[in-house]
Parts: structure tokens; C-alpha cells; sequence
DNA sequence: CGGCATCTTGAGTTGGGTCAATGGTCGTGG
DNA sequence: CCACGACCATTGACCCAACTCAAGATGCCG
């Protein structure tokens, strides 16, 4: 992230108070995302940024766990491979948000991380927080407010698959996305997918056939513009409100 | 699952085909548990043990946080209460199991804690945990632990909601319960259920007829005895095998 | 005993899965 | 520049697991 987009996050964090009163699921859904205090403290504990390339694995199942990982660029995806060779996508993570809390408990990453486009990541080192002393006491507090918002956000995915309907979850997705793109200053309405359809349903529990088809059952509502990978929204206020609808 | 796919299990059981040893997407299960290093130095933190009846709120949501909570005796569920009127059971806590985590990210409860046995609850301050010395910092690393043991179980629980057959999920839900018990030194046969259908259902994503449905297929294939609220398994290793079978 | 809540079971419906055919887009190499 | 092939997205037809609605059955408690 660079400085110009640095300060328009923070900026966008500070003004987060005033916005958003009614639509806490939303909320929740994100993933961890850093406070702007934390993002100051957080340029003094990285020491490692690496470059990936879209397609490829940055931790896999067993590597041993080092630290958290704050994406600079990019898009990351975080996916479960289950011995039986099922495959579940936990999250997507773009620009300024923090993965790899599947590696504490155990210290060896539990699930995979794979980029989905050209990325920048940067190391958190764990032992480095960890052992630091009184002066980031705060900085320590605030990870353990990553994690219990990543429970938080976990607990809406689980309501969303376990009770309710596609289209629903398909437009709260899009919504989600159009958010976090709006705090990093770009717009929330023309949204660039860089995952497939397959990743999509996967993700959110449902077939790539489904996905399609709600994509256009959308277009046919005026709710959106679909164009393969990108995605227009023509009426945000109608797709919140569907978002919000969560009995049919 | 109809006959022959019952038959095909029993046909991996005896080829020891898919009888998961390690079985790790049940121990990914498990509510936060410490270990029993963290329950001895407990002790020292936790400061108020408080009763609660069958049926009562202990928190709710915008409840200020205190802390966490250990499950002393009884049995409690987490519930989100969503404000459409929706309602999703997060999570059920036997005896010796740590809940509350939803309240760290914003200093006040999300979700909402309901006793569904008269219980005894055990307050772990959360600001002397913060404002310990060095002497628990292994104290502190066992809440990242337990925390990130919390992300992993709900990434679990989103896998089985997301793509997971109903009779699969009450397989591998009983097994858990049968597993906890057993780790605090109950049979782990006979199981005593405290939560109706319609909670099992909620929490697992389906109705409760649906698993009033199951429960009887179960009992007609000889894998479990069912009498209401008492369940035998009968058939352990079948079950297993089942609670494995993650695709159809 | 009756009243109430919970559980079971049946019949009919449907959302979303499966399978399969077609259409678009993009990168590569002739 | 076009042609080819690979991959992804769309769309249709059919099917089934789980939902809904509804009627009983069972257990619990005053």
C-alpha cells in the first residue's frame, strides 16, 4: 500500500463511525482489517514484503506458522483442503486486511493460502508481537481485536450457509465487496471479480451453474450489469435491501 | 443415504478404508478448551462464579464485555439474534469450555448466551489477563491459542454448513458431544441431549423435522437407540465412517 | 385428568444440484 | 492478423434432498 492510499484508508477508518448504523452483518462479514493506529505500529513490525504470483500457493497445510500476513496488493484466497479432497474457500482478502490465524493454535498453518492475482505480502512476525514489551501493550490488544472479529465474521458466514437463500448471500457478497473497495477509495459499484464463478459458489456454498444464474437473474431485475468478471451495480439500494431480506 | 451407500461404509470399515484415525475435522470441532496448564492458572483469574437457571439470558447483545467465561457446570448456547428476527445458534458449551469471545472486538457482546441447563459460570477478567506480567505470558499465549482453536472450529463449521449433507452433520454433531463427554470422563455411548430438535436443527443448518427424520433412519439402521432427548449409539464405528463420508 | 410443548411422520413442493450442450473470451502460435 | 484450442460462463432439462404444511403421537406438569 502506498502512502497516498495509506492515509485515504485511514481516513476512511476515522470517518467509519459516522457511517453505518443499521447494517451490522456487513460489518462482521469483513475480514480483519486493521485499525489506523495498528497500521502506524504495524510498519515498525514488518520485515518482510514478497511478491506472489497469481495462481501460486503462499503457505499450504503444515508450513510452520511465523507470523500474520497483511496484504500490501493484490488478492489473496484462503481455502481448506480436506483430506477426503474436498475443497472449501474460507475467504477472500484484498488490499489492507490480515490473514493467518489458522497457524496459532497449533503453529503450523492449518488451511491454504493462495494468491489470486499478482500480490504483495507482507510478515507480521508472531514471536516479534508477541515479545514486545509494555509500549505496544495497545498494539497487542488490537490483535486480539483481529481475531475476535474474524470469529465474528465467521459466525455471519455460518448463519449464511446454514439458513439463508442463495440470491440473498450472492447479493450480500457483492455488497461486501463493494464496501471494502469503497474504503480503499475506489468505487463501490464498478467491482472487478478476480475470482471465477467456481470460487464464488465455493465459497459461498453453492454451484458455479447457481452463481451464474443469479448473475442473471440480477441483470434481468436491473439490479446489476454483468459482464463476465465485471460487475456493475445499477441499484445498490435495491440490493441491500435483498441483502437485508433474510427470510423469503 | 439409502441402502447401498449404508452398505458401501460398512464395506470401507472392513477394508479400513475410511476409518480416519485422526479424524481432525472433529477435533477442529471443539469449542475453545484449555489446557489443563491454562485450567490450573485459571484459578487465580477467575474472580466471580455466578448461578444461572435453565432457560435464563447471561448476556446479550451490547452486554458491556468483562471477559471470558468458563462453563463450570451446566450446559449454555450462543445465540445471534439477528435484528430481522432471524435467530442462529453459534455454539453449545459443556462443562470446562470457554466462551464469550465475540465480546473483545468491540468491548461489548454480539451475540447472546443462554443457559440451556442450570449452570455455573466462572468470569476470567479480561483486563487482568491484559494487564498481566510476564509470569502468564504463556497464560495469554493460550487465549491466542484458544481463540485461533475458535476461528478454526467455525471455518469447520462453515465447510459442513456450506456443502455438507444433513445426515453427515448430525453424524459428525453427535460425535462431537460423544467425544467431549468422554474427555471429561462421561460414557461417551449414552448421550443425554439438553437441546431440543429445533436447536440441534438451528445450529446445524436444517429443521427440526429433518432431524427428528434422521434421528429415526439412524434408530432403523441400527446406528443409534433413540428415546427423545436420550440418544445410545450403538454403532460407533459406522457412525464415524459416516460422519467421514463428506461427499456423496 | 386435561392442556401444552415437543417430537414424529406423511404428503406435496421447491430451491438448488447434476448433467449436458452451447457460447464467449483470451492467449498462443502459425 | 486470423485460427485454434483451452478455459470459463451461460443456459436448459431434469432430479432429489430438504423444506413446508399438516396431522397425530408422546411425554410433562399442574
Amino acid at each position: 500500500m502506498d502512502a497516498k492510499a495509506l492515509h485515504r484508508v485511514k481516513a476512511d477508518i476515522a470517518n467509519n463511525k459516522s457511517v453505518c448504523s443499521n447494517c451490522r452483518q456487513l460489518e462482521l462479514c469483513m475480514p480483519a482489517n486493521p485499525s489506523s493506529d495498528l497500521l502506524k505500529n504495524l510498519d515498525v513490525l514488518v520485515s518482510v514484503k514478497r511478491h506472489i504470483k497469481s495462481g501460486d500457493v503462499f503457505y499450504h497445510t503444515g508450513t510452520s506458522f511465523q507470523g500474520l500476513y497483511a496484504v500490501k496488493s493484490g488478492f489473496m484466497k484462503i481455502e481448506n483442503h480436506h483430506p477426503d479432497g474436498r475443497l472449501q474457500i474460507n475467504g477472500f482478502y484484498m488490499m489492507g486486511e490480515i490473514f493467518g490465524f489458522d497457524g496459532i493454535a497449533t503453529n503450523e498453518h492449518v488451511f491454504t493460502a493462495v494468491a489470486i492475482e499478482d500480490s504483495e505480502i507482507c510478515l507480521i512476525p508472531y514471536d516479534r508481537i508477541e515479545q514486545m514489551g509494555q509500549e505496544v501493550e495497545r498494539l497487542k490488544y488490537h490483535f486480539y481485536r483481529l481475531m475476535s472479529a474474524e470469529i465474528s465474521r465467521n459466525y455471519t458466514m455460518m448463519m449464511m450457509l446454514g439458513s439463508i437463500q442463495s440470491e440473498v448471500r450472492l447479493a450480500t457478497f457483492l455488497l461486501n465487496l463493494s464496501k471494502r473497495l469503497q474504503m480503499r477509495g475506489y468505487s463501490h459499484k464498478d467491482l472487478l471479480l478476480c475470482m471465477s464463478r467456481e470460487e464464488i459458489g465455493n465459497y459461498l456454498g453453492m454451484k458455479l451453474e447457481t452463481v451464474s444464474r443469479i448473475f442473471s437473474k440480477f441483470q434481468a431485475q436491473g439490479l446489476l450489469k454483468v459482464h463476465i468478471k465485471n460487475i456493475e451495480i445499477l441499484d445498490m439500494q435495491l440490493l441491500t435491501a435483498l441483502s437485508n431480506q433474510h427470510s423469503s
